[in-house]
DNA sequence: CCATTGTTTCAATAATTATTGAGATATTGA
DNA sequence: TCAATATCTCAATAATTATTGAAACAATGG
């Protein structure tokens, strides 16, 4: 997903607050079943309140999604938005300098190791 | 660069501020030469005193750095600091997701066309 | 040493963002 | 329909961050 740079400022923001940077991590790996939103705010040790605010937050900014099941409301990362936001700093707010691209094309083969090609289909 | 939490907190704080997001750009633009903060401060419309806050604050999330020159002081991009950012969001942030690291790695191959090579020394 | 230039620092104010607790809404099972 | 559960919304407050203009600091050339 290609991000415009409001959105981008938005994700920025939105990763600029260490409850919501938990959130975040905690839904990666919590994969596409996500979690409820009570499960995250328990993870993360938030009001449902606050954990409401802040989830919202992460979802105006495009990094997770939510689904309706049943009573709950589950949230998930949206890996589209996260790698729309590591392609904006690489490409966009980096003009694509090798010094950045460089290191990130090595984290990207590390990627593709048995353990989450396991998991994940990867067509490394 | 490896990136604590912390200091990712900060990166992503500097980044989600229009001022300071197009300091980063204008200043990754100029390259290691870099450029005067009265510059970069013209450059993106700001009063020398908002100019000198939003790069110290880009500074301390080690987004750029800054040497005397004469009368004036230099700003420039720090790449290590930028792809350490990257590096974080592709592996600490998305646990090395390879919906996240493929695509960046889609980039990382569009970086060595030969106008980033011309001026970089790339060895994609 | 003085005036000039480029930049930072500081304190006051404004603006934005986060936290809190109370109450509203939606869904389900009895 | 009612009570229980899960979550959200709202308004008040607190905390953080940004803007502004004046003054301080550093380096240079005359």
């Amino acid at each position: 997903m290609k991000l415009e740079e409001p959105q981008a400022l938005n994700a920025f923001g939105a990763l600029s607050q260490e409850t919501r940077l938990r959130m975040v991590r905690i839904l990666v790996q919590a994969g596409p079943e996500g979690m409820a939103a009570g499960a995250v705010g328990e993870a993360v040790d938030a009001s449902s309140s606050s954990a409401s605010f802040h989830l919202a937050h992460l979802e105006r900014a495009g990094l997770i999604q939510s689904r309706r099941e049943s009573r709950s409301i589950i949230y998930s990362a949206n890996f589209e938005g996260l790698s729309g936001l590591v392609e904006f700093l690489m490409r966009d707010c980096c003009s694509g300098h090798p010094e950045v691209c460089m290191p990130a094309a090595a984290v990207a083969a590390e990627c593709c190791t048995p353990a989450n090609t396991k998991e994940n289909a990867c067509a490394c």
